[in-house]
DNA sequence: GCTGGGAGAGGCTTA
DNA sequence: TAAGCCTTTCCCAGC
């Protein structure tokens, strides 16, 4: 495609702050919070309303080259059409050299509503602050993400026997890092109140090595699927206070 | 457009894992980790090759919805074109719903050559195995990477009385974390070989909490500017040995 | 508003 | 497949 041509494309529907959509063979450049090269190859690139652009490859979700805000150019230079998009704060430029254009396109979008979002993880907090018991009986939630000074508490309980109870939530399996917050929380939690506290680990899973660093440590994990929608039945009580899906997608 | 003949088109560009592009009116539901319900509007759907699916407004870089790896399917439904992506492990599932279809794309590409980063951490940890004495007279390197049981060392080297010296590279602040991870290694390497270890954190800057508890560790901390075109002359010897961002991009 | 610090989520890599 | 870990991150609190 002439190079003049789809410039004009390209400017115009920047302007109009259409969606638009450019694909060619293309090396680019990086410069700025990090720097990088990328080969020629075939790519797309993802020039949207608000001045975001995407660089995309054929695999993987994100994109390999991406800023967000830019101010964007797009030149002839050398037998090259350049698009050249740039940033203040943080300083930053992203240079596509494209050798050929297969194909550009813009569309024009109007403003869209907003994703609605359920099942967050705050509201799983909230929800498990409702009621421990299913836990352990005679656990009761005190504050829930209490902060200290280093760091934060997800819940801070206390037991049948009046002893503070740490408890740290983790929606992915748990891994060194998940057993190594617990305890800087708890270490801090106990030097606080001075009083005997415990450090409990709530997540769908541990790794092996991880649990065996917990109980060295003297900690303790409580494996809870969080699947939403999907309580799971091994804990009997959350599946009571948590709606389920089908409840929250009926509203 | 027609509904029969795009779900054609789409079904084969999936078939040669094309970059496939979606135009049109939809709404959307994803069901998994969380869940949402996305109102009608006008979107761009990004189908990779590897089965990335991606639901794009005209805003932001960043998906509304997206699944990687995802099992496809395309079908006619009371009078709308339903793309549906799923997938195992974690189970999720997006569901989009056409009332018109505005455009369909497929380009073929070829795999592509991937980004070339500078400045990442692997980068570093070559370029500091050329020469490590410029942070201590007679530090040696033995090997890079050493793979331990749990997890890997960054680098691994002899000082001058024969001690062995675990180093662990960070390209941005030290954390809590990266103190952790060099303890862990330091412990295990201590282990394995029985002997006197040191640890040591060479990184741009370390936090004050990180400070404490790396001292309290005994592990010891190299201050070594990392900063993105512009090494710093701090140390000396590191300039002469790392490569300057700039002197990177003239290759 | 900016910035330091901590935590988290996605994706990659190797065992 | 699982575990660990790195990142053009992100958010929040404090200045």
């Amino acid at each position: 495609m002439d190079f003049q041509q789809v410039r004009e494309q390209v400017l115009s529907g920047i302007n109009r702050k259409d969606l638009l959509i450019l694909v060619g063979r293309c090396r680019a450049e990086y410069w700025g919070r990090a720097a990088s090269k990328l080969p020629e190859g075939t790519r797309l690139i993802l020039i949207k309303g608000d001045g975001s652009i995407a660089l995309h490859q054929n695999r993987l979700l994100r994109p390999t080259n991406y800023m967000m805000g830019a101010a964007l150019a797009c030149n002839i230079e050398n037998n090259a059409l350049v698009l050249f998009a740039s940033k203040q704060k943080p300083k930053e430029s992203i240079r596509v050299f494209f050798t050929s254009i297969e194909d550009v396109r813009s569309y024009s979008m109007t403003e869209d509503a907003d994703l609605r979002l359920f099942g967050s993880e705050r509201e799983l907090s909230d929800q498990l602050m409702d009621d421990l018991s299913f836990i352990e009986p005679g656990l009761k939630p005190l504050n829930q993400e209490e902060v200290l000074r280093k760091g934060m508490v997800d819940i801070l309980a206390e037991d049948a026997q009046g002893r503070l109870v740490v408890i740290e939530l983790k929606r992915r399996n748990a891994d060194y890092n998940s057993v190594q917050q617990l305890k800087r929380y708890m270490d801090q939690v106990q030097n606080l109140k001075g009083t005997k506290t415990r450090g409990l680990l709530v997540a769908p899973d541990i790794t092996k090595h991880a649990l065996e660093l917990l109980e060295r440590y003297g900690l303790e994990f409580c494996k809870l699927e969080f699947e939403v929608g999907n309580p799971s039945a091994k804990i009997k009580g959350i599946q009571k206070k948590q709606k389920t899906l089908a409840e929250l997608f009926a509203d």
